[in-house]
DNA sequence: TACTTCTGACAACAAGCCATGTCAACATTG
DNA sequence: CAATGTTGACATGGCTTGTTGTCAGAAGTA
C-alpha cells in the first residue's frame, strides 16, 4: 500500500511563462486576423479552415479550440470589423460636434478612408457576408439596421423640432446606408482609383439633399 | 458480300412529336426555372445539381447538356431575372412619358411590385449572386453600372441644359441605385411587411431630393 | 529526476457532392 | 421487324473538406 503519491501537475498551467488564458486569448487574436486576412482576400467561399491556420501559424486544433467551424469564424470578423468601424467613426464625429455639415463631411471621411485602408475588411462586410446562411444574413440585416438608427437618431439630434411629415424615417435612412454602401463597393470594385475626396464629395452630396429636402418639406 | 444494309436512322431526330432543339430548349427552360426557384429558396450555397434536376423533373445528366456546371445556371438565372425586370420597368415607363414625378413612381413601383411578387428572384439578384467568385461578382457588377448609367441616362434626358456642378454624376447614380437595392432588400427581409406605397414613397422622397439638390445646385 | 501537460505535425476517417457511366425500357425510322 | 437514338433511374469514381485522433518532443511541476 505504499503507493508513491504520484506528482499531480493541474491542468490550465503556464507555458512559456504566460497562463493559459493569455496563450488562448493569443491564438484567438491570431486566428481572428488571419481570418480576416483569408477571407477577405479569398472570399468566405474559397478559405478553408486548414487556409486560415496556415495564415495565423498554428494547427488545425486550435481552431476548434476558438471557434465551433468557419461559419462562427465569420461572424466574429464580421463583429469585430464592424465595431473597428463604428469605433472610427465615433471617434471622428466627438472631433466635430453638432455643426451638420463637417458632421458628415467627417463621418463620411473616416468610413471611405477606413475602407480604403482595409479592403480586406471592406470585401469582408460588403460582400463576403451575403448569401451564407441564414444566421449570418440576420447578423448583417441587425448591422444594417443600426447603422440607419444611428443615421437616423443623429439627424434627429441635430433637427429635434422637426417634423417628419409621415415619410418612414427609417426606411429613408436604410436607403441612405445603402447609397454609401453601395458607392463604397464600386469605389472598392474598381480599386479604388478615384480620389477618397470626389467619394466622399458624392455621398455627401446625397446626404445633405435628402436632409434639405426633408426640411425644406 | 449481301450485308443488308443496315437501317441508319440519323441522329438528332424528333422524339414523341418534338424535334431535338424544342426538346432541348424546353430541358433548359426547365432548368433554368428550377434553378431560380431552388436558389432562390435555399441559397446558392445549399443548392445541388442533384436538387435542381429533381425540381425541374430532369435527371442529372441533361444538367450538363444546359449547363458547365452550377455557376453557370446562377449566371444565367440572374441574367434572366434582370432582363425580366428591366423590361417591366421599361414597359411601365413608357406608359407615362416625360413627366418626371409619375416616371419615378410608376418606375419604382415596378421595381418593388415584382419583388414582392417574386421573393425568390429578390433573393437571388440582391443576396445569392453575391461573393460567389470573381466571375459572377463582375456580373453583378455590370449590372449595377448599368442601372446607374440608365438613370444618370434618364436624368439628363429629362433636363438636358443642365449643368453638373462639377460631381461625379456616375457616383451619385450608383448610391441611388443603392439606396433602392437596400431598401428593397430591408423590406425583403423583413417579409414585405409594409405596404408597396410606403416603401415606393420613401424610395420616391430619395430620387427627389436628390434630383431638386443637384436642380437648385 | 519522474511524471504530466502542452504543442505541433500529420494521419485518418467520414461526408458531401460533382461529374460521368451503365443499363434497361421506350420511341423512331427504314 | 430490326436496328438505333432517346430517356430515366441509378451507380460509381474521385476529389475536396471538416473534424477528430495519434504521437513524439518540448515545457512545466513536484
Amino acid at each position: 500500500m505504499s503507493t508513491p503519491t504520484p506528482p499531480k501537475p493541474r491542468r490550465g498551467r503556464a507555458y512559456r511563462g504566460v497562463s493559459i488564458e493569455a496563450r488562448r486569448a493569443e491564438r484567438h487574436q491570431k486566428l481572428l486576423d488571419a481570418g480576416i486576412q483569408v477571407i477577405g482576400s479569398q472570399g468566405y467561399h474559397a478559405t478553408t479552415v486548414k487556409a486560415v491556420c496556415a495564415e495565423a501559424g498554428l494547427t488545425e486544433r486550435y481552431f476548434y479550440e476558438s471557434f465551433s467551424n468557419s461559419e462562427a469564424l465569420l461572424c466574429e470578423a464580421y463583429a469585430h470589423i464592424i465595431a473597428q468601424l463604428r469605433e472610427r467613426i465615433g471617434t471622428s464625429l466627438s472631433a466635430h460636434q453638432a455643426q451638420p455639415d463637417t458632421l458628415i463631411e467627417a463621418a463620411l471621411n473616416s468610413y471611405f478612408t477606413y475602407l480604403r485602408d482595409h479592403p480586406g475588411h471592406a470585401r469582408l462586410m460588403m460582400v463576403e457576408v451575403l448569401g451564407v446562411s441564414p444566421t449570418v444574413d440576420q447578423h448583417y440585416r441587425r448591422v444594417m439596421e443600426d447603422f440607419a438608427e444611428f443615421l437616423a437618431a443623429t439627424r434627429r439630434g441635430l433637427y429635434p423640432a422637426q417634423d417628419t411629415h409621415g415619410v418612414d424615417e427609417m426606411m429613408i435612412a436604410t436607403g441612405l446606408i445603402g447609397a454609401l454602401v453601395n458607392m463604397a463597393m464600386r469605389w472598392m470594385l474598381s480599386g479604388f482609383r478615384e480620389s477618397p475626396e470626389s467619394v466622399v464629395a458624392a455621398a455627401r452630396t446625397v446626404l445633405l439633399a435628402v436632409n434639405r429636402h426633408l426640411l425644406e418639406g
